[in-house]
DNA sequence: AATGTTTGGTTTATATTATAAACCGCTTTA
DNA sequence: TAAAGCGGTTTATAATATAAACCAAACATT
């Protein structure tokens, strides 16, 4: 049975790897509501996702307010279809 | 976005439970070889199925040898097919 | 213009989980 | 009968997920 990534197997992480891979740019607040965590927890999962190298993070500002955009990187697309594979085998899919 | 069930959402639960989905019973030794796991790690997750009721855990004898044998319940069968519609969503399947 | 409130987060503490190491009783073998 | 395997369980530790507490900047309120 093959290794399940352990970056990507976690629910929340997941989760915005889904959103992000079907959407290309994706901001904190919007990110927040979709997977309805709280801010914590998402900070600290887009660390773990930017440090392994599946999302980029860039900070901006839209007029006075800071924004913080989340990208899925090329790196984090074949790793995010890797494990969509490797479950298959679990799911019987 | 769905809850992932938590009890299924954990690789060696998971690959326990997707050979028992298939194979109707299965034992400890069976189980570990498939699973390449720890007999620990097995034991410690063998009873988590089992005190959720996705498992039902049998002792016997195989002339003087226990064995240990697992057959999923329709709860846990219902479990992981719910389990795999919820996923889908995650993987965009 | 000081005072509270909301927004957009980060850091830190805590609870839960996964995992392996250590252990145990029973057999088989030497 | 000592020692080595087999089939596990219990327990200690490391890793993880999660929320609570916190912070700075902007905005509204008196």
């Amino acid at each position: 049975m093959k290794e399940l990534d352990p970056i990507l197997h976690s629910q929340l992480r997941l989760a915005v790897m889904s959103i992000l891979m079907s959407v290309d740019e994706a901001d904190f607040v919007y990110l927040k509501e979709k997977t309805e965590s709280t801010a914590g927890n998402l900070s600290v999962q887009l660390d773990k996702l930017s440090a392994a190298g599946y999302i980029t993070v860039t900070k901006g500002f839209v007029g006075k307010k800071t924004r913080t955009t989340c990208q899925v990187t090329d790196q984090g697309k074949k790793a995010f279809e890797q494990y969509v594979e490797a479950l298959k085998d679990y799911l019987n899919l």
